[in-house]
DNA sequence: CTGTTAGCGCCTTCAT
DNA sequence: ATGAAGGCGCTAACAG
């Protein structure tokens, strides 16, 4: 009922011109101390919190963001999924003064990346996401923002300390845990695992090793495992060495730590292999496809879209002074989709939109 | 770069005010012919889009919402999470002027609905969110409503055709396939399943009897199914009836289709049973607790905070005019909680705060 | 050190 | 039928 108090009430009350408050809130021009003092007990006591969208609406200068991820270069679809939430964040922050820059580059070349990062002037921008792949190579980047105190936010990888306002992503080892305890329900008879990586993407070992190693972790002695790299760039794979490992031996479990289910799935429904349970990642139309067939039997979601876009909305929030400046590690849910539930995550059914 | 055409801009391009653009733009008040499609044109051409924030802003008079759901007189935890997502809207929105009015009334009983729809006085709304929980006793509320226009949203019950723009709840059928899906996983020895519902809380049974139906359509021939209805305010149960069934029949699958579980929980952890699959709903505390010890092998859930927070949005939305008019219909995600992916969805993960 | 003022984009009242 | 002006809460430039 009664409305909120305004910097012209607390002029007010403190006996001030609204010039007077806005000064001691942003700490701008000098302030004599007693009345500086005075205006701050009042804030306090009445609970002052700035009107965003008022602060928003009047500010002059436009926010810039730079947005620094992979795209589908290397073929992987994934990427879209960011660029999505991205996407819904701009256009929600078109109401405000906002612009955006974004900067792709091929998340399986180092030198794609740092080429990138040599090109993006930093100087220009209010705030940054950056998805630093290649730790060593953003390192100087980041080194940059921090002294030039840009705020910055990382998606799916982390690098401890580095600076960054907040982190977005998954807890990898404990989805990999997740996937064996899944695989558990399915395999009762013989226990044979295999567990499949792409030997061309070393580049993204950090994940893939934490999803793997929580795999091992989890799935118990009784499970026999076998691991296979498999080089995707390859047009005759994964059939040949797929193949060959099925001459070997009989899976009836598969695990693939990335995000291509979906060409194991292709080789085994094309192979005819029945009764294997086939756990992999991401939602991407392709894995979800084969999802709803039957020829993959868990996927994990970690919606990325969802990430990059509270990404977006912390640096926002951070840049209007909203949020405190403790940073901020969000773990996503994991999500573990079946094809009875599947259609009910497909759409950014999170947004507010 | 380019920044969003205003209303201003149509003004100067059409040769004639802001004021007469704002006239077409609401209809309000007379408007040569001629000049108002003139200025339609160039809306058109120009993608014009209010700045809600400056609207927001500028509005006189406040919008006044009105909740009414169920609390948790009759001791049923569930209903505090929907009030967190409320709460969390009115926080949010609180920068805009708002104004809300909670009414509560007791889930499991009708006349306690029908006298606190009698006491609001809708024509002081603006809008609605409503849990219809009994059809019947809403249908002449919702007329009023109809009649006043004054828009409405529907949470956790829907409520066919009756001109709310949206819904949003989950697809209690479907969440029961579901369970039957996990259960079989779970299950291999012999099959006997035990269903069991409140006998007092007949009230909610369209929800409940859907889940229960999806459960018993999926999860097939060759399980025996047991349904036992329990008077859960009788201090004496769940455990007497429980343990009279035990006497004469194991089992190991228990699916309780509403929020329940852990009383459940709490009798077979008490009287040591083992190798139970329990599957239940909804992440209260209790739940929570009762999933990581072991004693409950799922939870469904169905993010009810998330619920009531996107129909409040929905609802202001629509009132500053950005939503087109059709209904909206969303069904929330029908998660799948295990022990080990629980912890990621405790905190409201899903706002962007 | 402090007050005044002109907007940001939109709505609304009051003149014309 | 249309324009002008004030105000929502806040920022920032300017004048004392």
């Amino acid at each position: 009922m009664k409305k909120r108090v305004s910097i012209k009430d607390i002029a007010t009350l403190a006996g001030v011109s609204i010039g007077t408050v806005d000064r001691v809130l942003h700490n701008r021009g000098e302030v004599n101390a007693e009345t500086h003092n005075r205006i701050m007990q009042i804030i306090n006591e009445l609970g002052y919190t700035p009107n965003l969208q008022a602060k928003a609406l009047s500010m002059k200068k436009s926010l810039r963001f730079a947005v620094i991820i992979p795209d589908s270069q290397d073929n992987n679809p994934y990427w879209q999924k960011p660029m999505d939430g991205i996407n819904l964040a701009i256009a929600e922050l078109s109401n405000y003064n906002t612009n955006f820059n974004i900067f792709h580059f091929d998340a399986s070349s180092e030198q794609s990346f740092i080429n990138v990062l040599a090109s993006v002037p930093a100087n220009e921008f209010d705030g940054v996401l950056l998805c630093p792949v290649f730790k060593q190579a953003a390192l100087q980047f980041i080194q940059t923002l921090n002294t030039q105190q840009i705020p910055f936010v990382f998606i799916d990888v982390n690098i401890n300390n580095a600076g960054n306002i907040g982190y977005f992503g998954q807890d990898a080892f404990q989805s990999g845990v997740i996937a064996a305890r899944l695989m558990q329900k399915d395999i009762h008879t013989s226990r044979n695992v295999l567990i499949v990586k792409q030997s061309n993407h070393k580049i993204f070992s950090n994940h893939i090793e934490q999803r793997v190693a929580g795999f091992r972790n989890s799935i118990g002695n009784d499970y026999r495992i076998t691991e296979l790299e498999i080089d995707l760039s390859d047009p005759q794979e994964p059939n040949a060495s797929l193949g060959q490992a099925l001459k070997q031996q009989q899976f009836n479990g598969i695990f693939i730590p990335n995000t291509r289910a979906f060409r194991f799935a292709d080789f085994a429904s094309a192979q005819g292999l029945k009764n294997i349970c086939v756990i992999g990642y991401d939602l991407i139309d392709e894995n979800i496809d084969h999802l709803k067939k039957g020829n993959i039997s868990y996927l994990l979601n970690q919606r990325p879209d969802e990430q990059s876009y509270k990404a977006i909305m912390l640096l926002f929030n951070y840049l209007l002074g909203q949020k405190e400046i403790k940073q901020i590690d969000n773990y996503s849910p994991i999500d573990i989709i079946i094809k009875e539930n599947v259609d009910y995550y497909s759409h950014a059914n999170w947004t507010n939109k």
